[in-house]
DNA sequence: GTCGTTGCAAAGATTTTGCATTACC
DNA sequence: GGTAATGCAAAATCTTTGCAACGAC
């Protein structure tokens, strides 16, 4: 089996062409092929974090995820119900608003949560 | 030792004086002269996030925290350097416009994070 | 006595680390 | 050969669960 393999590339590539944030153990299964191990890549995505190249997105109820630095400024919708994550484009206004006086504001995160819309098509069915 | 207090009230009791939302083990210390276990109060948090007497947060880096759901709707502040999690006051415009159509929105949430009051004070004295 | 609650410990799940081995140059 | 990366497995951390014992009524 091939080794030593430029892992941090293909977990750029990876993380890139994702539809959103992936966990490690979604890397993992997405470069089974290559016979990469989880510590390898936790071992790469906790250095890609220090370098700037990821970022790590905490989300209620499930392992952390990760994607790419460099996509666009977005947020999350978390459905409630089939757990999936997904990209929502757009910002908020008024964010410094909140900021406390004296505190200084480098980042900011916003998780909308409910029903995606194939959750609410098959709850409309059920009922 | 007594046992079989009213874990849940004691819970409650203890949300509703945090300043910020709690982990598990933080209550668990709280409580420690009533010798509650761990377990006890993961099974009490899990109940009553069932039931609506409190909510969870999840943020980066750290287990995750609760909160009495009765305190008036607010978001947090998460200081990268402290790890302090902070309450903050107020909300955003225009959350509704990031929904994607055909998305049933329930919930939402907001952390900033940055430098607190006394991080940024620290970091300006050590420069 | 019955039923629900509890503490303890074990099990799960996720993430990190130690270490011998391997790949690269 | 020397250096850095890797896989494996153990450890660490956080959370859940099984179970026997206990308390409330």
């Amino acid at each position: 089996m091939r080794r030593h393999a430029d892992y941090r590339q293909l977990i750029r590539d990876v993380l890139r062409d994702a539809a959103g944030p992936l966990t490690a153990d979604d890397l993992r299964t997405a470069l089974v092929e290559t016979g990469i191990g989880i510590a390898t890549v936790y071992r790469h995505l906790k250095a890609g974090l220090h370098d700037g190249d990821f970022v790590s997105v905490e989300l209620p109820d499930g392992p952390l995820r990760f994607e790419s630095a460099s996509r666009p400024h977005h947020h999350y919708f978390a459905c409630t119900r089939c757990e999936k994550v997904f990209d929502v484009e757009g910002d908020l206004d008024g964010i410094e608003r909140l900021v406390p006086t004296g505190f200084e504001l480098n980042d900011h995160e916003v998780i909308l949560s409910g029903l995606c819309r194939d959750c609410v098509s098959s709850y409309e069915r059920e009922c």
